[in-house]
DNA sequence: GCCAACGTTGGC
DNA sequence: GCCAACGTTGGC
C-alpha cells in the first residue's frame, strides 16, 4: 500500500472531523493543482495518509486517515455555489478529482513542522522544502516509519 | 498582516 | 514559447 501526506487547514477539515465520525468517509475535494491531482489519481483503497494541519496555531501532522475508493470527478468543480467551482472544467472530461477518506488514528501530540524539519530522513520530502506548496504528496516507506517513530 | 515563493494566465 | 502580471499558499 502506498503512503501519502495531505495538507488541510483545520478550520476547513481537521483530523477531529474524521475522528468525530470514524466510519463516515470525508470527500477530499478542492485540490486545484495538477501535480497534487495526479497524486490523488494514483491513490488506491487502503492507502494511508498523514493529515497535516497548515495555516493554523499548531502546524504539523495530526494523525492518519486512509483511502476508501479510487479517485472520481470532484463534484465541487461543477457546483456553482462551491468555492471550488471551476467554470473551465469540461463536463465531458472533468479536470479535477476527489477521493474519499476515513479516520484511522489521531496522534496524542501533533508532530510539529519543526520536528519534521529536524528529521534527516525527511530531507527530500516536499513538505519540508522551502517554498513548497504541494498539498498532496507521496511518502516513502522510510519516511513514513521515520515520522511514526519521530526519528 | 506581511511577504517570499510558487503556479497559472494571457498578451505578444 | 516567452515572460510579466496576477492570485494563492502558507510560515512567520
Amino acid at each position: 500500500m502506498a503512503k501519502w501526506l495531505a495538507k488541510t487547514e483545520p478550520s476547513e477539515c481537521s483530523i477531529d472531523d474524521f475522528a468525530r465520525h470514524p466510519d463516515k468517509p470525508i470527500v477530499w475535494e478542492g485540490v486545484r493543482n495538477y501535480q497534487a491531482r495526479n497524486f490523488l489519481r494514483d491513490m488506491k483503497a487502503g492507502d494511508e495518509i498523514f493529515i497535516y494541519h497548515s495555516s493554523c496555531i499548531h502546524i504539523g501532522i495530526a494523525g492518519v486517515v486512509k483511502v476508501v475508493c479510487e479517485a472520481y470527478p470532484d463534484p465541487a468543480q461543477f457546483d456553482q455555489k462551491s468555492a471550488y467551482y471551476d467554470p473551465k472544467s469540461p463536463p465531458g472530461n472533468p479536470r479535477w478529482s476527489a477521493v474519499d477518506m476515513v479516520f484511522v488514528s489521531k496522534f496524542a501530540n501533533i508532530i510539529t513542522l519543526d520536528q519534521l524539519k529536524a528529521m534527516p530522513a525527511l530531507a527530500s520530502l516536499s513538505l519540508v522544502q522551502k517554498g513548497s506548496r504541494l498539498s498532496v504528496m507521496p511518502v516513502s516507506d522510510g519516511e513514513w516509519e521515520a515520522i511514526l517513530t519521530r526519528i
